[in-house]
DNA sequence: CGGTGCGTTGACATTTCTCAACTGTTGTGG
DNA sequence: CCACAACAGTTGAGAAATGTCAACGCACCG
């Protein structure tokens, strides 16, 4: 191998290894992952695969992003996902279809994805059992927090997910005025809570007003953390 | 084995092969697989395993139920899943955490688990490279729908998710009376959809109003696709 | 200095839920 | 076979939670 493709291999074991299939996987490993793959580029908008398209491969975003859609039968777009850094998409296509079930294009410009080729890391995986193990691993994992996610959205209110989402952060300093940093912009934060930056605003201000908490920009000091708690299971508000 | 052993491998493959997991799967794998595993029963409200406890097998449910839950620093029970036959569950705990994450017990009477030995059966996932891709394969396609679900329910309305859940449905018939049955009592497409059986029945309501649709107890008949359509498509209410 | 985007706040609209009453069906025991 | 309980489904009235729209301050960045 010459030394070009020796630095893009080492590129893409890169952003294999941060992959939560493969996180647990040896650098040996990795490595025979990485042969299996290829660096692609895609401006913004540019389409990837389309639906119904055969499978041939898997794809992991290494930068930039891009969105998963359908078209409907009047010609309308339905988004069904978009992908960022990190995220692995279409393993599906490859294990279970044989085919797209959904069209691909890049969001961002410009757009890194790691091509996973099928028919090389097959192989590889029947190969190594390690492979199987990390991805059924990683598999299950996502399955249960999305099913937590899941009914925690249809079951419980917003000012509950808020509070349960606060609980589960890092906390600094053990006596009373907690404090604890939100790792991600409020807008963000409100998306992932599925709510609206202004309803979250408003949570924030009806807790400070309670005297509950105390926030500054993204840090927040808590007073009272029973009562969060008691919010967190749903009795407050 | 024993000719009563056979029996209950028989019955324990015919509930194996059932799971999606599992589904693709030759007989003879099945076979392998059906003798890494236990068949249990359980009275209504008995404990399967408590949350913390090392996993050494994941299930499947083959009659009756479970509920999966954690108890919360307060003592209060949060419901995480409700299973029912032809679900597995603790896969996760068996290949990723080592120890259940969440606490089991039956809910129905009798409650009937097919118990996957982790320890043979992972054996054999090292061996038999078809388990892996096939476990993989439905995992993803589970992932998938879940990730479509989670944020149909937080970006569309109810009477949108109603009319897409419909429009999946198989129909009879081709020319307007378009007909279906619903495969649920309205109650639990209700649950379903995470709205309440009152929405249902409004929705239902609504849209019979409108000259849109007919219902019969469970059988509904639909004159107007297309404007059913553009509800699912979030244009209409 | 002006622009751009986040966060906050207010007023208001809307969706959906809750509670309650009523109907119709089904299954059961007398 | 009937009466009655139990439950799914429907309907109405009102309340609550959350979203929408609009305005504004404030920080950051060119």
């Amino acid at each position: 191998m010459d030394y070009h493709g020796n630095m893009v291999h080492l590129a893409i074991a890169e952003t294999l290894k941060r992959l939560p299939h493969f996180r647990t996987l040896s650098d040996d490993v990795i490595a025979q992952v990485s042969a299996c793959c290829r660096l692609r580029s895609y401006q913004a908008a540019e389409t990837v695969f389309m639906e119904g398209q055969a499978a041939k491969s898997f794809f992991v975003v290494r930068a930039g992003g891009v969105r998963l859609y359908r078209l409907s039968a009047t010609g309308r777009e339905q988004v069904l996902n978009n992908l960022r850094p990190g995220q692995s998409f279409a393993e599906a296509a490859l294990f279970n279809f044989g085919f797209f079930p959904a069209s691909c294009a890049a969001t961002g410009s410009p757009t890194e994805l790691v091509e996973v080729l099928g028919q090389p890391f097959m192989e590889l995986f029947k190969t190594d059992e390690t492979i199987a193990a990390a991805m059924v691993g990683s598999l299950c994992q996502r399955l249960s927090v999305l099913i937590e996610r899941l009914d925690e959205l249809s079951t419980v209110s917003a000012g509950a997910r808020l509070a349960r989402h606060l609980l589960k952060l890092p906390i600094e300093g053990t006596t009373p005025p907690l404090e604890l940093k939100l790792p991600l912009a409020k807008k963000d934060l409100a998306a992932h809570l599925s709510i609206t930056p202004e309803t979250l605003s408003r949570l924030f201000g009806r807790w400070r007003d309670r005297g509950l908490m105390e926030t500054a920009g993204s840090t927040l000091r808590i007073f009272d953390v029973n009562t969060l708690e008691a919010i967190a299971d749903g009795d407050g508000a």
